[in-house]
RNA sequence: GGCGCCUUGGCGGAGUGGUUACGCAGCGGUCUGCAAAACCGUUUACACGGGUUCGAGUCCCGUAGGUGCCUCCA
């Protein structure tokens, strides 16, 4: 079976067929760096890190591409006023998102590009566009590049919009349009901008708009025809019908499958900052353990509206402990075993099936759950052949979808001294517990239990003997 | 006004024509000295109204409610 995906511009799912065999190139639309990361921001990482990988998985050669959005409006605007410079702030800003993404195991694309180091060849496309008479730059003295709508008739193509239906943009800059719906390319300097801001071009100094950088970068590093085109649904209009515009108008191919992931919602509304109920990376960061919370924003299908409420996630704490304790149940049974270390990494049909279909991940996901029920059945009836196997599937799974919990990129950074010295105390407790309850002396058993309990230490008593592990 | 999406059991969240999603929570049971964990069972869901069909959360039409984009946005 092949890979199947939601092409936005289709709407409907296809086969993906890449342009070389073995090979896949990827863009996705990262964010600008602005402000803080926040809960849609790792959502969106997660999705095309769980593309990325099961295609890697699938055996493709991934080249992932996501932009750094380093120079905009609200860069400018937010550094004006304060002492730091809009490209300290950018970079401050752009090594939280790093920090963030990699907190929640996102693995780093094959390549970050900025979107100041590609200004050469975002000026080239508008060049070519001029040229072709699909741009121009307006003749009231201000530098400004457009690119002209009405001269391209397949605008809106990605959206299935018509020109005419679509409301005029309210934009107190359109003096030098030749029609409001048309889109800067190019943004003159104006009076009292840092310099630091501004770029020498044909068209005088100034800076790239927004749209232009995603076409200059994603065929600059992936060729003027690439497979798939990524980013979140907000930004279907009107940024992708823009770039899209303006690369297929400049003589692209451009992308053949686009991909939209869902937005996250709180209380049944879209986050925003005028609401003032955005989730921030760093308070998920803080409240959650990373693997938890990679699950859950992973755990819904990428197409899906993300609600987040209180208690999601505890939810999803409840739901990998279960995975965990599989896992670290099955692997101290097997150890003293002829089956320890024989577990074979295999990917169940039902979790493939799953993932090709458009990366249901809901649907794998489940499959993991179902293979931990029957691996737990499996270790009740001492049937460690079984066990051993389903272990295998269980490790898989989670590691492709980047949720082992017992992976060694959650462990704690811990120097693991004071682990040391916990263990020996706990254990020695542990110990006088098993006396105890040898003698049948279970008040004392009890209260040994109760204390370590309210240490937030766990004691399970298994067939070959107690256990001990740390809530949470 | 234009282009979309959503409405599933206590909660989250899959499912696109016909057998249990799955997780969390609850309840009952097995196991256990008691627990915990685990397993088994269970709580008979698909916004509403029509229609198509032998058969519909699942397709079609309509109604209601919610929501996204059209302005910076993952």
């Amino acid at each position: 079976m092949t890979l199947r995906l939601f092409d936005s511009k289709d709407r409907a799912l296809v086969d993906f067929v890449p342009l070389v065999p073995g090979h896949v190139g990827i863009y996705v639309c990262g964010p600008t760096v602005q402000s803080s990361p926040h809960i849609g921001h790792l959502r969106s990482a997660l999705a095309y890190d769980q593309l990325r990988r099961w295609l890697s998985y699938c055996g493709f050669t991934v080249t992932y591409v996501r932009n750094v959005t380093d120079i905009d409006d609200k860069i400018l605007l937010n550094a004006e006023g304060s002492t730091e410079e809009w490209w300290a702030l950018a970079y401050r800003v752009e090594l939280e998102f790093t920090a963030a993404y990699n907190a929640i195991g996102v693995l780093p694309p094959t390549y970050e590009p900025r979107a100041t180091a590609s200004i050469p060849e975002m000026q080239a496309i508008i060049t070519r566009l001029i040229e072709g008479g699909h741009a121009y730059a307006t003749d009231d003295g201000t530098g400004d590049v457009y690119f002209d709508t009405a001269s391209w008739p397949d605008y809106g193509e990605l959206t299935h919009q018509k020109l005419d239906d679509m409301a005029p943009a309210a934009d107190s800059d359109s003096r030098g349009k030749k029609d409001v719906r048309d889109f800067a390319l190019w943004k003159g300097h104006k009076e009292g901008e840092p310099l630091t801001a501004a770029w020498s071009s044909p068209w005088g100094a100034g800076r790239p708009g927004w749209h232009i950088e995603c076409s200059a970068m994603s065929t600059k590093y992936l060729g003027t025809q690439f497979d798939i085109h990524g980013g979140g649904l907000d930004l279907r209009f009107p940024h992708h019908e823009n770039e899209l515009a303006q690369s297929r108008a400049a003589g692209d191919a451009f992308a053949n499958y686009w991909l939209h992931n869902g937005l996250v919602a709180v209380t049944g509304q879209k986050m925003s900052k005028s609401l003032g109920n955005s989730i921030f990376a760093s308070e998920l960061i803080a409240s959650a353990k990373p693997v938890v919370l990679r699950y859950y924003l992973g755990a819904a299908h990428y197409r899906s509206t993300l609600e987040y409420h209180e208690g999601a996630l505890e939810e999803a704490e409840a739901a990998v402990a279960r995975i965990e304790g599989f896992l670290d149940r099955a692997e101290r049974r097997l150890a003293d075993t002829r089956f320890a270390g024989t577990a074979e990494l295999v990917i169940p049909d039902e979790f493939r099936e799953a993932m090709d279909d458009d990366l249901s991940v809901p649907q794998a996901v489940a499959v993991i759950h179902e293979t931990v029920r029957r691996g737990n059945a499996a270790l009740d009836d001492e049937d460690f052949a079984e066990t051993a196997a389903l272990l295998g599937q269980v490790l898989a799974m989670t590691e492709v979808l980047g949720i082992n919990p017992l992976s060694p990129e959650w462990a704690s950074g811990e120097d693991g001294v004071a682990e040391r010295a916990l263990a020996t105390l706990v254990e020695r407790l542990v110990s006088d517990r098993e006396t105890a309850r040898k003698t049948r002396d279970f008040t004392t058993a009890d209260r040994i239990r109760d204390e370590l309990g309210q240490a937030g230490i766990s004691i399970e008593d298994t067939p070959s003997g107690a256990h001990w592990s740390l809530d949470g």
